[in-house]
DNA sequence: ATCAATATTATTTTCGAAAATAAATATATT
DNA sequence: AATATATTTATTTTCGAAAATAATATTGAT
């Protein structure tokens, strides 16, 4: 029997205090096993394993898998068990290209809606994010482990007024699948000039209720990001 | 205790036959239940009826109450059960809206890389389809109960060369949703003109593999049957 | 020794009862 | 009578054991 290096504790807090069903959390803790690649691409995903990990019966893990499986990071197959989705250049290139379509067409929407709360909503969410990035936490580099949550929040908070309740949860199933690629890549190298620079002026431009060129720079930061990562892959040899 | 008045046994059969799990049994019976309008959006699904009426364990049903939900097609809050969605006039323009531009996107890719397995399945698909359309089947006007399951084939088929999945499955999921509103207004009046042209008009121009015009067609074919609807809808105040 | 048929083992799927939680009702207190 | 507290009732959520199915190993026949 093998152990897939779990650590439940953190999640299941958000049980205990009531908030998530145990389901949710089982949820929760497996997203995040498989987007930070504890869960290796293709593994099977047995029950008793998983209980034992997670802690959970094996009717709630199920439901757990059911819902992985329909954002694209669990596959299943009748009476074969369920199994961490596998990964591919050729995926990861879909992905992005379908995020440079709904990204764009949501931040529109967002700026075109947001009113006041949405908008400081927005400057306290690239505020955290820009402090992360330049290191002004600590004089440390070494990346934060904050850093994805926070620059997801950031991304979120562009696009949390656009009103179309499918088109979010088609960005956001898209985003979770790219998180994966960027964590295999493993370059959370937030030091890097450009991508802070490109934040700030999607950041500035949204604010500016500028559609057109934050729809221009949100696509642009994709393709930069997209191929930064395409290339750590490819060279890393972790997707063919 | 309500009843829904669901008939499962022509899905069941497919669970006896050994292809699909009791879970995706109920999946599938309630998925049309709710496509149908059967049950009514804003419903509260309790499982003891849901149980009685389908035959299925509470568990089972659970699982396929869980799968609905990421369909859009039930919403749930934590301890307090499941729910048929909503419908409004609003979405519905939405769900057009994405429609317009993620269909289009995927006939292209499709057109693109359909090989000739894929162009044998699209005649036939569009054969059938014209075949009920006309009416040639019986002489009879009414409506074929048919009608919904080719037209969808149809659809499916001329999209199915697209080889990015993640595009695929939020067409489906658009698509489905579509349908819902589609049943509420109760017009399946296949005789009408325009959408047998218009499938023609789409059919021919993909076999010649115009991308570009096959897009516009498609586009305008969407544009069509929403503005077709939306009118039907709005008059009867079945959607606000 | 090879293949088919059968038995054993391992997993998944299903079930229905038990625990947990929320809603509704009754009781007590001011 | 109105509000707060306790009790009862109704539902959802969770569990773990039983049934069903697939994978593996064993046996027997050619």
């Amino acid at each position: 029997m093998q152990t897939f290096k779990i650590d439940p504790s953190e999640f299941k807090s958000q049980h205990e205090n009531g908030s998530l069903s145990r389901a949710e959390s089982a949820y929760v803790i497996l997203q995040s096993a498989i987007l930070k690649g504890l869960l290796n691409p293709g593994q099977k995903l047995d029950f008793e394993t998983l209980q034992t990990e997670i802690g959970y019966s094996s009717g709630t893990i199920r439901e757990a898998l059911t819902q992985l499986k329909s954002d694209g990071l669990v596959k299943s197959e009748v009476r074969r068990g369920y199994f961490v989705a596998e990964v591919s250049l050729k995926e990861f290139l879909e992905i992005t290209e379908l995020r440079c379509i709904l990204e764009p067409l949501a931040l529109s929407k967002s700026i075109a809606e947001g009113d006041d709360e949405w908008e400081s909503n927005l400057v306290l969410a690239h505020h955290k994010l820009s402090k992360i990035e330049r290191g002004s936490d600590k004089s440390t580099s070494l990346p934060s482990y904050e850093w994805p949550s926070v620059h997801k929040n950031f991304h979120e908070a562009l696009v949390s007024a656009c009103p179309s309740k499918n088109l979010l949860s088609m960005r956001e199933s898209l985003f979770k699948q790219s998180e994966r690629y960027r964590f295999l890549a493993a370059t959370m190298r937030t030091h890097k000039r450009d991508p802070i620079i490109e934040h700030l002026e999607i950041f500035q431009a949204t604010l500016d209720r500028n559609a057109e060129l934050a729809s221009k720079l949100i696509t642009d930061h994709l393709n930069h990001t997209s191929e930064h990562l395409r290339e750590i892959l490819v060279n890393k040899q972790l997707i063919l």
